[in-house]
DNA sequence: CTGTTAGCGCCTTCAT
DNA sequence: ATGAAGGCGCTAACAG
């Protein structure tokens, strides 16, 4: 037997591979499962099994053999076999409502960095705002695909049975951002009305006397809270909540252009928009752009933005930053406890975490 | 027995289940399996399942009765049961270098709306632009983890034994944006040298001498195709290549910060800088910030860049913006059709689509 | 049209 | 320290 000096050993491990697999699995020799391995070794599948799992009770010896073959052959577990088996499949869902927002991207990275480390895997899903999407999504998830949740909930969601379902089912579930109060599970939030009322305050004290607020949602909290941080601040200086310069707007963008469109133009009067989410900003920048209201000078608009180059650009645009990243990292180490320990309960945690006023030039954190 | 007279046939059917599953499920009523369903329905299990697939061979009466049970019940078929019996989990994996690039959040948007209307689940994966960090995540969806990938490579990869290896196993491969021409598979991607050729152009036009250029990857042949379209936008102006101007940056951004600070000082003389990413932009505001460089005045910045907002902030910044949510689209069209019909070969399918240049209130696109 | 049977590949008692 | 056997929940081949 002629065998190549580099690689003896490799190649005599290679042809009885060739072996054992044309023996069992029809000459596909890019699928291989624990049993080829254990042919190959002169051990049982059980065995092969423990060693790669580096069970103690494997001498440490057939534990090295297994693994350098393992290795060398690329062997990974089936998984779906492992997942029904073990009934966990080291894999977490992430509902958010979309993506185009800077916000949520963040959250995600926040979110896979630590599933790196714990060797999670992350299904994503998008909503697209919308609530019909999430009661689908949603119930996809309910029967062992994933071993957990982190969910933001879309704009327009305002009733919870979906998610209920999902409790009684006992699916860990943890809530960031667009939370729900009506449902107990882990939550991980922001400051938004102390957030919002100081955004408002640095309008004011910028001089400005009409200010909007652009509503993104009427039934999410995290929008409710914001606009009462807005009123909080008009409150707090004797000045007259006005109604007409509440804006409720959609989850569809031509509309909203539209409609801060003929707001501003009916409006004259307004020297202020605060946008209670990027994307809401970004349109009004639009509509400026298209209706000549040179920001700067006529208008001044801030909003939930995490973008990092925007107030580096204008020196009009100053935003609220939230602090994405960890929002996802603390998400998901909530998540991932309440899955390793299930007997313990973290329904009622609730991180809150700090808002960032970012200006042209200056950072401020709230307090 | 006492029935609610509202719901007496639901009522009849749930204490059916519940004695159903607490034979056999340990009392827990929140797992429920194919079995269960057809024990209440007097019903064998295959016939269930070939009911809840649609079968033809089952009578349309049957498949009435159970779809109604299932979706009353909140039913769902274990997916790892099905994913392992079927080889095929309806399921595929996104490996992209990172998010905070928008570019890569709207290809994945793009991505997600095609895999939910023909109902595939997504698994997110970031390389954080480490070849390491690629490298074992393809190695873990090697086996049966998902039914196909779509890829696009880390700035630092530049071997590909871990792509090969993917390809032997016959897992079906779609690359984006980043591709790699010495692996036969799918590729969608932009019209890159042209593009950076035509922003080049444009930097000229506007009187720039001295442009710089930002490379991002000294291997991605992204990073290769752009530069080269800015060295043939330079001859065709009969300006010789000043290699001192070309700037090879890393993958970390407080690297590039220095690299790009020490170049900018150093170099008094350049009037422009072409960002070959949306990164390296952003890194190159910033120092020109801190430098007290003007952008619209001293100098001029022109990158690639998917954020809509940026034109619209500054006079100053042009951008090269890629059809992302197209390329997302395309891709997963391309993975979706090579996973539904195996027997072809989908491996030469190249996309190229085009990318426009946004200016502050004009918008062309490359021919 | 429906039921019976036999795995998919892995892990986990139980036995040795 | 290792092996044998059974089953996770589903589906497909084979019967009827």
């Amino acid at each position: 037997m002629q065998v190549n000096t580099n690689k003896p050993i490799l190649l005599v491990k290679r042809t009885l591979i060739n072996i054992a697999i044309s023996e069992n699995s029809e000459n596909i020799p890019n699928k291989m499962n624990l049993k080829d391995l254990a042919k190959v070794l002169n051990l049982s599948s059980s065995t092969v099994s423990r060693a790669l799992n580096d069970s103690h009770e494997i001498s440490i010896k057939t534990k090295q053999r297994v693994q350098a073959l393992a290795k060398e052959l690329n062997f990974e577990p089936n998984p779906n076999a492992s997942s029904l088996r073990k009934q966990k499949n080291k894999t977490i869902a992430v509902v958010v409502p979309d993506i185009t927002n800077h916000f949520f991207s963040k959250v995600i990275e926040g979110i896979e960095t630590i599933a790196q480390d714990k060797g999670y895997h992350i299904l994503i899903y998008f909503t697209f705002e919308s609530y019909a999407k999430e009661v689908s999504i949603l119930k996809h998830l309910s029967n062992g695909r994933v071993d957990g949740i982190i969910l933001s909930l879309s704009a327009e969601t305002n009733t919870y049975e979906h998610i209920k379902e999902l409790k009684e089912r006992k699916v860990p579930l943890v809530f960031f951002d667009r939370i729900c109060e009506d449902v107990e599970a882990a939550r991980v939030t922001t400051d938004n009305q102390i957030a919002a009322k100081s955004g408002t305050k640095h309008l004011l004290d910028a001089g400005c006397k009409k200010i909007a607020f652009l509503n993104f949602s009427t039934s999410s909290v995290t929008s409710i809270q914001r606009r009462q941080g807005y009123i909080d601040a008009l409150n707090q200086n004797k000045i007259e909540v006005d109604n007409s310069l509440i804006l409720d707007c959609t989850t569809n963008k031509d509309e909203n252009y539209q409609l801060i469109s003929n707001f501003l133009m009916k409006r004259s009067d307004v020297d202020a928009v605060f946008a209670s989410s990027e994307n809401l900003g970004t349109t009004t920048y639009q509509v400026c752009e298209s209706l000549g209201l040179s920001i700067p000078n006529k208008i001044k608009v801030l909003g939930f933005s995490n973008m990092a180059l925007a107030p580096l650009l204008n020196p009009s645009f100053s935003c609220i930053t939230q602090p994405a990243f960890d929002i996802g990292k603390e998400a998901a180490q909530v998540l991932f406890k309440s899955i390793e320990k299930p007997n313990i309960d973290y329904s009622d945690t609730k991180i809150i975490l700090k808002s960032t006023l970012v200006e042209r030039k200056s950072t401020k954190q709230f307090v």
